[in-house]
DNA sequence: ATTCTAACA
DNA sequence: TGTTAGCA
């Protein structure tokens, strides 16, 4: 497929698409016509790199782990050298402490609306 | 009509 | 990242 539908399916811009293949986080085909070509497998990877991407990492980062993100239908996240390994870890690291940060967040929320119990659902906004 | 590269009121 | 210009 070209740039157009991977964008359709994955509801990213060809912009940023273009811009994931200058960071190395996408690789496709070029036909002789210089139109890039994806597969069916890129969508689960445009996926892959938006979530990666929300979670703070950054593009070195995911270009990296790419090869081993675990894709819909493999299965599972293949070899990852050692090296890459201690970083990953680091990022995991990260992320956990960014998640207290929001639960923190949120409860300051959950007091300042008067919130008993944490999943509670939103009330009717007043005037 | 769609995509490409390059560049920026 | 949006957006625009000038091509193919």
């Amino acid at each position: 497929m070209r740039i157009g539908e991977l964008a359709r399916r994955t509801g990213v811009t060809p912009r940023a698409l273009r811009y994931y293949e200058e960071q190395g986080l996408l690789t496709p085909e070029r036909r002789p016509s210089g139109y890039r070509e994806y597969g069916d497998r890129d969508v689960d990877a445009v996926h892959g790199i938006r979530t990666l991407l929300a979670a703070g990492l950054n593009s070195a980062a995911i270009a990296e782990i790419l090869p081993g993100l675990p894709l819909p239908g493999q299965r599972q996240a293949g070899p990852t050298c050692p090296e890459l390994l201690d970083g990953l870890a680091r990022e995991r690291a990260r992320i956990t402490r960014q998640m207290d940060e929001l639960a923190a967040a949120r409860a300051i929320l959950d007091a300042i609306m008067g919130a008993e119990a944490p999943s509670e659902v939103i009330r009717t906004p007043r005037a």
